[in-house]
RNA sequence: UCCGACGUAGCUCAAUGGUAGAGCGGGUGGCUGUUAACCACUAGGUUGCAGGUUCGAGCCCUGCCGUCGGAGCCA
């Protein structure tokens, strides 16, 4: 029995005789020979069966896509197959012949791909995307891991609180209303005073009815919650984690990346230090005419970039006009496909840049930043820029007073570059009973209601801080991707909870 | 919640208010170096649903349903 080798270390066997254990990604025949894409998981090869192999021939002529299969053959270098190797076939056993595959090589819409989004997985580009997502949990885990985190789970079920139960999931837990968590945060400040450094990931839920590339109803979330800690801690915290999950995607995913069409060059620009600036600044920033005749220059190159595209649209069409060969048409359509698709997100983003122009001239101190003002921000910036001490009143509760200037907290937000926008949002805890319960009635909250949480500031407060990182939104971003929908295996949003 | 676009074959899309079509996928046959293979033949439809206008509606009007996107809000 010759050894099972996996599609991805096929290189080290050449001359060899292996077994490959997977799936028929693709068939191509001809007469008396038949090419066959095969995947395992780790990779991708072409197996090719000689109508003299008379069994494992019969068995490859007619199979169909998706097929599971297990075939053995010798490994030999070719540069005509994708990976440099193929497998002469020798010998092929079908372990199930698969019916009519949905998902064909030719391109489909987002609905059917949705609809189908269990065996879309089995895509090139969607586990590209899951690859890299485990290497963004792994390196962030290993990150705490190294400096001596404790990894703590918190409740996915929590009490029916007073804050904000609109964007919350009601859950009947035995006749009381209680509600899918939306953050590990509070339980996690209590795990701190018990072990110093500590850390949850696991999914949280929002109720919010937002239809937006940006939104999912259940996403994952990393916090680290630290004690002894201050903003300038939880800030340096949150720079060496966003480096070491980048680092990480490059050192590995070289190859996912480019299948992706991201260019890397951003992302190894994201080394330490990030920018730093104030809330208050960055409303001076905003206010400035320094930001609008940069704005102005942005819109004028964006309408020249819309023109281009128009352009090249018309070129393409009348190329599909004349294009005889079925591959021509395909390429030429698919091409046309993406590009009127970019042009009606830049012609709805050059519409909409003058109201925000407007807005960012016209902000106002105290308000919080919005996502377009964000947008704004992180496209002066050619890596994550922070955005510190926000005013008390567009925040939580529990974010720690700035002694200096009462009117903020300490807290930060991260915002990616590239227009990607807030993917961390974290702060100093309010470490002072007095001044917790005086903020919680501020907002008009009932400080009983958070009585274990009080607790914390009776028993051995220390100062301590911690943050929260978007899975889901970072992936989008260091993929480079439109839609964070694609970022995680089952995408729950507004309006679809199948499969 | 509001605003907009879309809904035609399994899929991706065509079709001045006038006989519903193509490519892919499926089936059959052909081809020993394919790369989203190619060539020939073939099956496949209550045009989202319900009304209305019209001699005539896939196309126009009204309502509903569904999907996608945007605004607000958010990670």
């Amino acid at each position: 029995m010759p050894d099972i080798v996996a599609i991805r270390d096929l290189g080290a066997h050449h001359g060899q005789t292996v077994t490959v254990r997977g799936w028929l990604a693709g068939r191509r025949n001809g007469g008396k020979i038949v090419f066959l894409t095969l995947r395992d998981g780790t990779g991708i090869c072409q197996g090719v069966v000689e109508a003299r192999q008379t069994e494992a021939f019969a068995a490859a002529d007619a199979l169909p896509r998706e097929s599971s299969l297990v075939v053995t053959g010798t490994v030999r270098p070719d540069a005509r197959a994708t990976g440099g190797c193929e497998l002469a076939v020798e010998s092929l056993q079908i372990l199930h012949a698969a019916a009519d595959f949905p998902i064909t090589p030719k391109p489909h819409g987002i609905e059917f791909l949705m609809e189908h989004r269990h065996l879309w997985l089995r895509s090139r580009r969607p586990t590209a995307i899951l690859r890299i997502r485990h290497t963004v949990i792994q390196a962030c885990r290993r990150f705490f891991d190294d400096r001596g985190f404790t990894l703590i789970d918190t409740p996915i079920l929590s009490p029916g609180a007073g804050e904000d139960a609109q964007t919350l999931f009601p859950v009947d837990y035995f006749g009381e209303t209680v509600f899918l968590t939306q953050t590990g945060q509070l339980y996690l400040e209590s795990a701190c005073l018990a072990l110093g450094k500590v850390y949850c990931f696991g999914p949280t839920f929002r109720a919010e009815k937002s239809k937006t590339r940006r939104h999912l109803t259940e996403f994952w979330m990393i916090e680290p919650e630290v004690a002894f800690a201050e903003l300038d801690d939880v800030i340096a915290l949150a720079e060496g984690m966003v480096c070491a999950c980048v680092e990480a995607v490059l050192a590995k995913h070289e190859a996912d990346l480019a299948l992706l069409g991201r260019d890397p060059a951003p992302l190894r620009r994201v080394q330490a230090p990030f920018p730093r600036l104030t809330y208050s600044a960055a409303a001076e920033r905003l206010r400035s005419a320094e930001t609008r005749r940069q704005l102005e220059g942005e819109l004028a190159r964006d309408r020249a970039q819309l023109q281009q595209w128009v352009d090249r649209g018309v070129a393409l069409e009348q190329q599909l006009q004349q294009a005889r060969k079925v591959w021509e048409q395909d390429k030429l359509q698919a091409e046309l496909h993406v590009l009127r698709e970019d042009i009606e997100d830049l012609e709805r983003d050059v519409q909409n840049r003058p109201k925000h122009m407007d807005l960012a001239a016209a902000f106002e101190w105290g308000k919080d930043l919005g996502g377009s003002d964000e947008t704004i921000l992180s496209r002066q910036f050619d890596r994550p820029v922070f955005v510190t001490h926000y005013p008390a009143v567009a925040k939580a509760f529990y974010m720690k007073r700035d002694a200096d200037d009462p009117r903020v907290v300490c807290n930060m937000d991260l915002l990616a570059p590239e227009g990607y926008g807030e993917i961390i949002g974290g702060s100093q805890r309010e470490d002072r009973l007095d001044a917790l319960e005086a903020a919680m009635r501020e907002k008009g909250l009932t400080p009983e209601d958070y009585n274990w949480y009080l607790d914390l500031r009776r028993y051995g407060s220390v100062p301590h801080g911690g943050f929260g990182l978007g899975i889901e939104r970072t992936l989008t971003w260091i993929c480079g991707l439109k839609h964070v929908r694609e970022t995680i295996p089952f995408p729950r949003t507004l309006g679809r909870i199948y499969p």
